[in-house]
DNA sequence: TGTACGGGTGGAATCGATTCCATGGGGGGC
DNA sequence: GCCCCCCATGGAATCGATTCCACCCGTACA
């Protein structure tokens, strides 16, 4: 493959001309730019990006690092980052960490080593030395969805808070009174920020959560079957089962729908987390849903002003509640489909 | 960052012993490699990626540029060519063509300047100059679940010839006669393929394909609603859909609900593709599931064997039908489920 | 007419690793 | 006891770009 020495040679002048043709330098003169183009197309000229990088230090690649790429909703925010990224002139390389903290830092630590320029995590655990690390180093990291406390970097997330006392509100006026939830991990902020915002929302309306009516998942779909399992074995079951993810719900519905149950009328179901194909499920599943584009956006913006040497700030958008049928019947507020 | 000179004077050795112990060459001193790796720990060295790649000419990366990312089946795809990539040592960038072929080669040509070691591609549109002269340019190229004829590199892929004549054999079982296909873009493999496998399975029963019958899709769930409405418009609609992949079948279901169709009953539903969800639509849609994860193992194993030198032969896997409900009454025959 | 300034240019250093080549020293074979 | 060979090691070249610095030359101004 030609290098920037054939192009040279080509057109008859030094590398250092060649190069300051390439990268717009002021200083060349038009005729010297005009023989340089015409070598690099004769050539096919096109410059090594890996020394480039290794001379200036800037690789105009970012990372992305999520917990589980067979989710859908992180299969958005990944397009949308990429996306965002490359109007910017940067590529993105995405690392999936399957909600397994090693594999999370096998990731970090290849990005690190290919000297990305910035770092998009979806923490899967609460606590990564290797990400601290990371951060002191001086590499500019944004946290999206989730985060790490502690962690001193901007967090663009959604806040579910007011989507899910909605939701709550919702079933209560459909008459349920015994709520249950499939919380995600602990040890993500997500998976506990769910079930606190869930126990606030239900405290508001004089309703209990007794420790029986949290079930423990993460964030897979065989935990949110499990969880229902669990649940449907009660004496008291609940009537109404609130899943922290897409994915749960997905295993919610086949135990439920297993045990022979009629979902929306015998018991309701919720997802937080809104996919294309809850409109198709049987029956359609009210969600809640996040700004999944927006906030891929914005945590590239805050990535690239991270890299700019600028101090973006964090960002929180709100989600919202969806209304379909899986709680009961048709939408009584306006906020339905879409 | 420390760089390899530091751990050299660290240990007090010449950067070529640190070199040779971190790339575990045998003319090695064992004193002098502890001392190297205390060294190295000491200062929490990690060796410049971009630099190692400068030298050796090898990025241990290759590049996947995938037609659609939203699309589960290549999602699938990505999570098992990183996984098979991740255990021969390589990282993967991804690229998302978004069925646009000038982004395609936008991709194909960021990961050439990074030099990649290889890379891997479903393409989008028949026929790329980029990719042809890539190829002649010496970069390891392979072809995944659709290919570019004329392009002489190993193709993997799954053949759903024999499952299409099972899936119109069932409709057939079923008492349907008036099948309809919703095609992809004549422009890939896929697209076009599928369409002849169908028509050929229909002539085997003796039944026609009237042009009116073949929808014209691109793979995405708008063109799969707006085909289905054609079919329901004309004089004698069809009394089965079959969709080419799973984000036009989504498109058709809304279509047929939309028109207030029973699907299983009034009309035929059968998707080529399956995914997770089709288990939970309603009714459950019948599917023509593809051996992703292996395709994606294969696809790693053909390219790894190209980038040794080797000449990997193309590879292809057989689909197979997988039966539910939306084509009509239970599984009368023994695969069903899965 | 001399000098100062600035635009265009090329030579060479540089980024951080790998690797070729030369060298010194120790051990084994005769 | 001598020689040879091989192992361990360090110096320096190298990969392909960017960029500093010095130089040349032409123009404008005093």
């Amino acid at each position: 493959m030609a290098g920037i020495k054939d192009v040279a040679t080509e057109a008859g002048v030094s590398v250092a001309t060649v190069s300051r043709v390439l990268n717009s330098h002021p200083s060349v003169s038009e005729a010297a730019r005009v023989r340089v183009l015409a070598a690099v197309e004769a050539l096919g000229y096109r410059p090594n990006a890996v020394a480039r990088s290794l001379r200036t230090d800037r690789t105009r690649t970012l990372g992305l690092v999520i917990s589980d790429v067979l989710n859908p909703y992180f299969t958005e925010l990944a397009r949308s980052v990429e996306e965002a990224a490359r109007a910017l002139g940067y590529s993105v390389i995405i690392g999936n960490a399957d909600e397994r903290p090693d594999l999370q830092d096998h990731h970090v630590r290849t990005l690190l080593d290919r000297r990305i320029d910035g770092l998009l995590v979806s923490p899967t655990d609460g606590g990564s030395p290797l990400m601290l690390e990371a951060v002191r180093g001086g590499t500019p990291i944004v946290f999206v969805d989730r985060w790490i406390p502690g962690i001193d970097v901007p967090v663009v997330r959604a806040d579910g808070r007011a989507a899910i006392g909605d939701l709550v509100a919702h079933l209560h006026r459909l008459g349920r009174r015994r709520l249950a939830i499939i919380a995600g991990p602990a040890a993500t902020t997500t998976g506990s920020e769910r079930v606190e915002a869930f126990r606030a929302a239900l405290a508001a309306h004089g309703l209990p959560l007794p420790d029986e009516y949290v079930g423990q998942g993460d964030f897979q779909a065989a935990s949110g079957r499990r969880a229902t399992e669990r649940f449907l074995a009660l004496p008291e079951p609940p009537d109404a089962v609130f899943a922290a993810d897409n994915l749960m719900t997905l295993g919610a519905l086949d135990a439920l729908r297993a045990h022979g149950l009629r979902i929306g009328a015998d018991i309701a179901l919720a997802a937080f987390d809104d996919i294309p194909w809850f409109v198709h499920t049987d029956p359609p599943v009210t969600a809640i849903a996040q700004p999944t584009g927006e906030l891929g956006r914005a945590a590239v913006q805050a990535l690239a002003g991270l890299i700019g040497g600028g101090a973006p700030p964090s960002v929180t958008l709100p989600a919202r509640l969806v209304v379909r049928r899986s709680c009961g019947e048709a939408a009584p507020n306006p906020r339905s489909e879409q």
